[in-house]
DNA sequence: TTGACAAGACCGTCCAGACGGTACAGTAAG
DNA sequence: CTTACTGTACCGTCTGGACGGTCTTGTCAA
């Protein structure tokens, strides 16, 4: 039961998220998702009964592996660093990497913006964790919302950036968020 | 000849972004505009001959209008008053009044990524536009992807923050952006 | 002033195609 | 015998858009 003749469910999700990029958000389509998994459609049906299904299975995959990779960061970087210095360095890797781009987002929002909400809810979270971490709410806000922009620029493949400027950006964001012990508030209210 | 009896293409746009917010961004129909505007179908269809027309006449508009809110925030604001600093402060209002959410750019999108390519341009023009005019490239980059995360997080519904915390995060932009005189390079790089 | 006529703005209907999903028979492996 | 499919045939629905008709407005000659 949990030995499947070759693992076609991560098949189908990878061929999914290439045909939305591919045909475009809108144009994905079941049949193009069997064909791409080589997977028959009957086969595809019987992986995720449903399409809805299978755009919950890639919001869920998206947001473990994202999970898996902040914790790895964590547990790699040096002790010393804060959470939102590890996640500026996770997030500008990524972006950087942009293979991993995951317009298939777009798809699962045309199809119903509610496949959003356990995103949604997990970024809440992790901004909470980051507020709750970080003293300096100033830096937080700052560099937060930057690399979320650096994000929805990648997502959206705008990203006007040159290499260095993207290096010069994550560089600032990075002495902004180790400086949080520092309390650069009396700098800037003077 | 150039004396529609009613403006409806004005109509139509508006409808257009209605239905695309309330009935999703995958389900806009022609239909659905079309009654929603007050229009029958054969009437949209003179107006748009085509769905494709519909999008492009949306993103135009759009640019349009961002244009001359630009422009008239330019001439608005205090001559002392640097480009990034009337943007970040005009793109703040217009989040903090998410009526204008553009969500329709989803639509968009879903019809056809290519319907981006005009926005892509402009705001690669307005970006260089500021990094003319902002001799602290270090301020503009972390300002200008600032603010675009908080537009980004608008669009998709996200914000999780709270007012006194947006105007936390616009202060500190807009101190950044208006220390452009000061060099505050060497703060950093100290 | 008026009547004819052209163009503009719009209505209602119809249709071909695409898509999600079902049903079912078959099959290869363990 | 069960699991994990394949392959095909099919159905109902939705949607873009083509088409032909209608009403209104403006123009202009007689």
């Amino acid at each position: 039961m949990k030995a499947p003749r070759t693992n076609s469910r991560e098949k189908i999700l990878a061929a999914a998220a290439d045909v939305a990029r591919e045909a475009g958000p809108g144009n994905l389509s079941l049949d193009a998702v069997a064909s791409r998994a080589g997977v028959s459609k009957g086969g595809l049906l019987y992986n995720f009964p449903t399409k809805a299904k299978l755009m919950q299975g890639l919001v869920e995959e998206y947001l473990r592996e994202f999970e898996q990779a902040l914790e790895d960061a964590r547990s790699t970087s040096p002790s010393a660093e804060n959470l939102l210095s590890t996640y500026i360095r996770l997030a500008a890797r990524e972006c950087r990497d942009m293979e991993t781009s995951a317009s298939w987002i777009f798809s699962a929002l045309a199809e119903d913006p509610d496949f959003l909400t356990p995103i949604k809810l997990f970024r809440r979270q992790l901004f909470e964790r980051l507020k709750a971490e970080t003293p300096d709410l100033r830096a937080l806000l700052v560099t937060y919302l930057a690399i979320e922009g650096l994000r929805s620029m990648n997502l959206f493949g705008f990203d006007p950036l040159a290499d260095d400027e993207r290096q010069l950006l994550v560089d600032s964001l990075l002495k902004m968020a180790e400086a949080d012990n520092a309390v650069p508030l009396e700098k800037l209210d003077a």
